[in-house]
DNA sequence: CGGCCGGGTGGGAGCGCTCCCATCACCACG
DNA sequence: CGTGGTGATGGGAGCGCTCCCACCCGGCCG
């Protein structure tokens, strides 16, 4: 039998029958320039007719390189953004990934062990990039990265310091088009239900709130902060918080469309209407927002786009050694019942 | 600088430590039983001082294994089961997975393209075992890995013919249970939105809600079915077609949660009261249904035990080479506003 | 007491690739 | 017509591991 059946076939295989050596193979394979026209069009011809392609490990060990990417998401975000957030994000990156040499390698992190667990695995070499999909304000694994000098991509924001690609929704003008819509509605105290302050989507989506206020010559007063953990009835606690210092409010920002559901409930639970009495606008366009009870007006991010982008950034830290780069991806205010 | 610093250390450095040859290195690695006492802790020790582990792309170039296990999605059942899905069953199969040698590849096909590729990919032996987590009926890729003799292990029952390890949630059984909680209910007319039959749990729900009903000694009459693509229109569209088909009926039993929403937009719409005129039962326990409005009466499925028993039976095919077996898996009734 | 068996061990030959270096043809120049 | 490039090529040495085989040594049998 032929090397051409089910078991793999050698780069050696693919040079005999092009009638060249191994070398010249590899360099077709691997698009280098130093090779005559006539080579490269027998050694294409072999690899078809062999229905060669290369083996991954002996690339790997030969090279140096993993040829994988990670791609690594904490488990407790998994559960809070229960929303579509991370299969959405995850198809845009595979997509991208899908169509190179990479392979997309799943890192999840349940427990501080598995954390360790990880970051040795990547700062081993691992793989070859890192892809972030959610990590906390303070995790050291972004910035041990950057000393490592693996390429790295975050979804949000990098903490303070640490050099590494990003790509970011433009929380901050997501916010700010949501509380400038509840000040153009007519709305007089716009309070809002910040998410937690060490995660950077809670904090900008805060600052933007803050600028919006200033901005129509208002003030930001501490009562109408309330900070819920970005869970259903963590927004209703909240809330019920707000409601009791300042029952004057008359419109709601919420960090999350998931906290603003709770919003609604506690708001409902208090008598006021929405969004008679109460204005609210949540942010994220879940699935979740269409279907509540008013449907939620809301920011809409596009997450897909937020993991294609990601995905990209590292392409071009891998393969054209560019710099670590970030983007800001534009939000939209979608405008529902709710407010 | 000894060779304990951050770039590796390979089987040779570990056998120099310890004073022994590269292969007895290899058996304590690998667990043989063929090594001394004397030698295996001394091995161990070393290993620990010099902070070393395995090559991965040695170990798998020289073993002729992958050390892979790949996880299939199709891309439109990503975005069908836009609820969290996908991301709750990967977490099972990630927590299971990550406390073994094999890594966890995400191969998503978008397109017919991607679909030969991967299973071109899968064929050649780029993965030790293959994890399918949404596959249509007639898809032949379940088929062509058991000919191939690949591991695999199905999220739902496998076609028929094919010989793969599976994990189902008991949709028939949920279906059984949602009907019957209808008729205990009192209702007369019990129809059904089901999902397209070419899709296993479409098919199964449907034949459970038509056990229920024989059960009950009723006939499941075929203007009592219309089919929905999974989708809240295509609920929509279908209650719609069984209102106009049947408007006597007084329950609908819906083959998802996300299609119930679209019966609710119907009947909200037809001006019928849930549950009062037409009570309603989703399956699927999403988020979703929690916030609706009325509140869903759904099946709740244990989406993310079942990625854990899919791991383990495929870790069990792979490590202890178990034949490849089925589990199914209890779901229970939920009882909110709806039904 | 010689042979034989078998657990414990070391050496060596790859796995399929990349990358460095030596080689060689060929051209242009002095 | 020699010399020095320069572009195209082949050969060889690994990458770190597994696995086969040969080896050595002790105990036990005949």
């Amino acid at each position: 039998m032929t090397p051409a059946g089910r078991g793999q076939c050698t780069l050696e295989d693919v040079a005999a029958r092009a009638g060249v050596s191994r070398a010249t193979v590899s360099r077709v394979v691997n698009g280098s320039p130093l090779v005559s026209v006539a080579a490269r069009r027998a050694v294409e011809l072999a690899i078809d007719e062999l229905g060669y392609s290369p083996n991954r490990a002996a690339r790997s060990l030969a090279g140096q390189r993993s040829e994988t990417v990670a791609l690594v998401v904490s488990e407790p975000s998994v559960r809070l953004f229960a929303d579509p957030f991370f299969a959405r994000a995850t198809l845009g990156i595979a997509g991208v990934l899908g169509a190179t040499r990479y392979q997309l390698v799943l890192l999840m992190m349940h427990s501080d062990a598995d954390h360790i667990r990880v970051e040795r695995h990547l700062l081993r070499g691992g793989a070859d990039g890192v892809l972030l999909l959610s990590t906390r304000a303070g995790d050291p694994l972004p910035g041990h990265l950057a000393e490592a000098g693996i390429p790295s991509v975050m979804a949000g924001r990098p903490p303070e310091g640490v050099e590494a690609g990003f790509v970011d929704a433009d929380n901050v003008g997501g916010a700010r088009l949501a509380v400038a819509h509840l000040i153009a509605r007519g709305c007089r105290v716009v309070a809002t239900v910040a998410g937690p302050t060490d995660m950077v989507p809670g904090a900008d989506r805060r600052a933007g709130w803050e600028k919006a206020l200033a901005e129509a010559g208002r003030s930001a007063d501490a009562s109408l902060v309330a900070e819920g953990d970005f869970t259903r009835p963590g927004g209703a606690d909240a809330t019920r918080a707000l409601l009791a210092r300042r029952p004057d409010l008359d419109a709601l920002f919420v960090g999350s469309d998931l906290m603003a559901l709770g919003a609604l409930d506690a708001l409902r639970e208090a008598g006021r209407r929405v969004p008679e009495d109460v204005a609210v606008v949540g942010f994220d366009d879940s699935e979740l927002a269409r279907s509540s009870d008013p449907p939620l007006t809301t920011v809409r991010q596009p997450i897909e786009q937020l993991g294609t982008e990601m995905a990209r950034l590292l392409l071009a830290q891998l393969d054209d050694d560019a710099p670590p780069t970030g983007v800001v991806l534009r939000t939209e205010l979608v405008v529902r019942g709710s407010g």
